[in-house]
DNA sequence: CGCACTTTTGAACAGAATCAAGTTTTGTGG
DNA sequence: CCACAAAACTTGATTCTGTTCAAAAGTGCG
């Protein structure tokens, strides 16, 4: 009997995810979370946390701005992306996310989530009631720890975009960007040196406080470099080495 | 008999903070405490969750990026101001911390400090080491709840500060940032017209991604238009309203 | 009282935004 | 499956905002 769809595994252990799919359908729940050092009771009161699965086409919203919190979202499958807008129409992209990661957690504060959700591609989100989740890390220390880490690192995430955001140079910030999603497609199994951007080169200027054609420009300065290789939206990193150069992260390998 | 300092009812009340000094040396800790619904025993609880007090000089650092982490620091007394610094020298301002605030959320998913925290003026902390108050909050689930929204109201600033770094010219950066030290100032009993900055002008523009040229340029500009006046490191604003007009926050009170 | 630090202001410059045009890609309906 | 319209992307020219460089004035601390 397959497993629910427990997004909690993928959650601890992002690294794990490219086995995730056979380890949920062959009930390997367990097996993720061991490490953890769950008992299998333990394992048991996990199961209660999802309430429901949803699935999202491309282009729809997960929730809005305002809307009343109850979950957090998990990304089972799909690629979204949060914003706040201004007014004045303004939009600034707060993150993108892939599966394995936690939407919603700016929500807790006020009851109400404070940015929208949009999936860039048809996604599958698993809903984590926030009130369940907090009575059942009550009786799991290592839960809670785990969870407050993952906020804990939400923020450390925020604080590396607001370096970027204040004080890189165009190239650097788009050079940043694309080394943070070439390590986190290769966390999921993927190739860390070719993949598909999901998001218009708006959306990436909304996210790094550039104007798409600067987005642009700095892609053809890349590729002119021979850093990249980019059609469209298909992205090859030629010279990772290079990149990392780039911002300031001297590190040649070897 | 004055209680000990327990930061967790600044952290929950900060609009009460104007009143905590007399509350503290008159034991106020339970009224403070009983809204959140704390029953006595509980709060005997919170007792143990501070460790010690330390007093830092005016320029003395409270952590330094990469220390090992084992406590929150929740600011009694003074100013602190975090920052990340990029290995070239480059620093990004991440937060500006005031009495009631709590420091050190950062460190909890890598436990180590991931910022330098360095207090700008002569302040206060009291240390709340992690464990216990993980394991106090098990059995205070509101407790838990708050700090749980803490750290989301962390994230929902983190969020602001992008939308500020990524889509608002100079002037706009700095009159939200006066706004929301205006704001800050108020809620805990001093003016909302009238205060000291603590930090230098290239502090205030490590944290708004300007130099302190621009900056300081910004405040001319400001005071030219009579919307404030300043002097040295004192400011004054003179037309609250005219200021929010700036950041597209139409609101001409009334 | 003097020296170091901070702040202000000016002038020249640079990087990104804006405006504009043309091209490619994508999605849709026939 | 093709045609067509809409959306997305690229590139060039120009403009503008903020940076850099520089100098002078102000402030405060020992």
């Amino acid at each position: 009997m397959p497993h629910p769809a427990t997004p909690l595994a993928h959650l601890s252990f992002p690294h794990l995810l490219p086995h995730i799919k056979t380890a949920c359908s062959t009930c390997g729940l367990r097996e993720l979370c061991l490490p953890v050092g769950l008992t299998p009771l333990e394992i048991e009161s996990l199961d209660e946390l999802v309430e429901r699965r949803r699935s999202l086409k491309r282009g729809e919203y997960l929730h809005r701005n305002g809307a009343p919190f109850h979950a957090l979202f998990a990304v089972r499958q799909g690629f979204f992306k949060t914003s706040v807008l201004h007014e004045d129409g303004r939009e600034q992209v707060t993150g993108f996310q892939m599966s394995g990661e936690l939407l919603g957690m700016d929500a807790i504060s006020s009851e109400r989530h404070t940015c929208d959700a949009v999936a860039l591609e048809p996604a599958e989100v698993c809903e984590v009631p926030f009130a369940k989740l907090e009575e059942i890390s009550r009786h799991i220390p290592t839960l809670m720890n785990h969870f407050h880490k993952i906020m804990s690192r939400e923020i450390v995430r925020d604080h590396g975009v607001m370096l970027l955001l204040g004080s890189m140079s165009a190239e650097e910030r788009l050079t940043a960007f694309l080394l943070n999603l070439s390590h986190r497609f290769s966390t999921r199994g993927g190739s860390s040196s070719a993949f598909q951007l999901r998001m218009t080169r708006e959306d990436i200027g909304n996210y790094l406080g550039l104007k798409l054609e600067t987005v642009s420009r700095a892609f053809s300065k890349l590729q002119a470099d021979g850093l990249i290789k980019i059609s469209n939206k298909h992205i090859e990193i030629r010279d990772p080495n290079g990149l990392r150069k780039i911002i300031g992260n001297e590190f040649t390998g070897r």
